[in-house]
DNA sequence: GTTCTTGTCCTAAATTATTAAAAACAATTG
DNA sequence: CAATTGTTTTTAATAATTTAGGACAAGAAC
């Protein structure tokens, strides 16, 4: 009751079918070679030559090993693969806490969410510790963890944190060579912006996508790991409070849709200040969106 | 063998204290009031109860509780604290990282630096977890961590990062307002860095605290914790490479007391422009002093 | 009857123990 | 002596154990 052995297991399948494509009474090769077959140590690949002697699929002599028959699908060993919830914890962890409204300062369960999600306890303590550094999660004093939250002041500072690696985002795109992929990004963008401004009064709910790509080929310019970490939460962050905050939807869209456009024209006109300019006025809108949806949680 | 009952042990002795003060004979208050006094929780209390109960300091009777007699020194239990090594995981591992100077891609065992560290492996885990959020280590495809390390790349991003964050200080630190504690901070580092430039012959190794109280009251200004947690990061590193890279040190540090001595002139005029041009200059020539000391180091 | 106190039980979190896997080292064989 | 295998040691993942916290119910005291 430790480790689970689904690595032997696959090592096994894995050797069972190296074995199918020989004819009986091969000699198999040496075990360091087995093991790069299978992907294993050497361990591993002598625990499955233990079985496979057992079974009498292959015969052990000395240092010489032969297959004694050609195995079959009725020789594999089922190996239950315990999904690796690890994948993609954090888009969910995230989308539950904004979908179910998580309020600030709310105590943790490992045991629960580790549950809910499909995960060991072990696992998701990990996630938290790294969650922990973007001050979204912290320790309780007595053990345990406590959702920090979303708060005014998170969102503030989240977005104040946005507009400063964007302006940076804008100021280099403005100094990009004529022959950079993100130039074409931009007039695909400013395609798709005209073609969503068109038809706002039905298709307005899409502009949440249009505004997350944005922002993404804009900030893809800076070549940076730690830009990009931050990237992931903010656009998870400000992509579902925009789809939230239904007060006035269409409008906001709209208008939106318009400050993008500013933005294209000036960074394609090279002209940093008018760009910056354009991206710090975007930003201030929603940063209010944001905040103001904040409000209506509180008051709801 | 699980968990430690450190807790227990402390409130036991917390409440022989309380008894202490009593006399022979006092009835003794409900669980409830007594986890108050102890600080934990009525399981902790009833453990303790028991035991004295068990030692005869105490009699039981239904609901009531008496005590028996006055209990001493002698009847404390031993509480052997277990220290806690967590407080400054990140200082002592990002030190060992540099004053060991261990290279990029190295593997690191949780066994071996839990045991280094006097920290349990489950600690260093989420230790490790966090740190990877910046990118310093990352997770092996079979299992275990390994040190992405001080690459060139890293150290370029790094910096580039840094500069981002401290123009962004920069500018907010301009239109501080006249009263705001920023500017006595900076007059008193204006009069230290004179002094030192006096003394440089000698004391040029007093540099490296000084460039760090420059740089933490400039950042300080940005109250945001995303900002905050990168600084630590930030600040030690750059402190660090500083200390090392020991080629025409005397020079180098002479020359960034001046360029120190510019950015607070230009911050003192309220010169945003100068101020910022400053800014980029010193960092510029950090960056490179931070380039140049890992380039010694592949070399040597 | 209401309120305070305690008994009982359940859940959570920290930490140890256990197991699988990997790696290092020694021995052996051709 | 070079390749291979046997043996041992170490590491990392995870289940099990234990302490702690809290919820609820039963009962006593007023």
């Amino acid at each position: 009751m430790a480790r689970s052995d689904t690595r032997y297991r696959e090592a096994y399948n894995r050797l069972l079918d190296h074995c199918a494509a020989l004819s009986a009474g091969t000699p198999l090769p040496a075990e360091t070679v087995l093991s790069e077959i299978a992907g294993v140590s050497r361990t591993v690949v002598r625990r499955c030559l233990a079985r496979l002697s057992d079974l009498g699929v292959i015969a052990l002599d000395g240092r010489a090993k032969y297959l004694l028959r050609v195995p079959g699908p009725e020789d594999r060993i089922d190996v239950t693969r315990s999904p690796d919830g690890r994948e993609d914890l954090e888009q969910r962890f995230l989308d539950w806490i904004l979908r179910f409204d998580v309020p600030a300062e709310t105590p943790l369960s490992v045991a629960e969410l580790a549950r809910t999600f499909g995960v060991t306890q072990h696992q998701l303590n990990e996630f938290l510790a790294g969650l922990s550094r973007f001050g979204l999660v912290a320790r309780r004093p007595r053990g345990g963890w406590m959702l920090r939250g979303f708060t005014k002041d998170f969102a503030i500072e989240l977005s104040d944190f946005r507009l400063v690696l964007e302006l940076d985002a804008i100021a280099k795109l403005v100094e990009a060579p004529v022959d950079h992929p993100v130039w074409q990004r931009l007039a695909d963008l400013r395609e798709r912006h005209l073609i969503l401004a068109s038809q706002i009064d039905t298709h307005f709910h899409a502009f949440s996508k249009l505004d997350e790509a944005f922002h993404e080929a804009i900030n893809d310019i800076v070549r940076n790991r730690f830009v990009a970490e931050f990237q992931k939460v903010i656009s998870l962050i400000f992509h579902y409070h925009y789809m939230w905050d239904k007060t006035e939807e269409k409008q906001r869209n709209a208008a939106a849709i318009q400050e993008h456009l500013a933005v294209i024209d000036a960074l394609e006109a090279r002209d940093a200040n008018r760009a910056a300019e354009a991206a710090r006025r975007h930003l201030r809108t929603s940063r209010s969106t944001l905040l103001s949806s904040l409000r209506h949680h509180d008051l709801g």
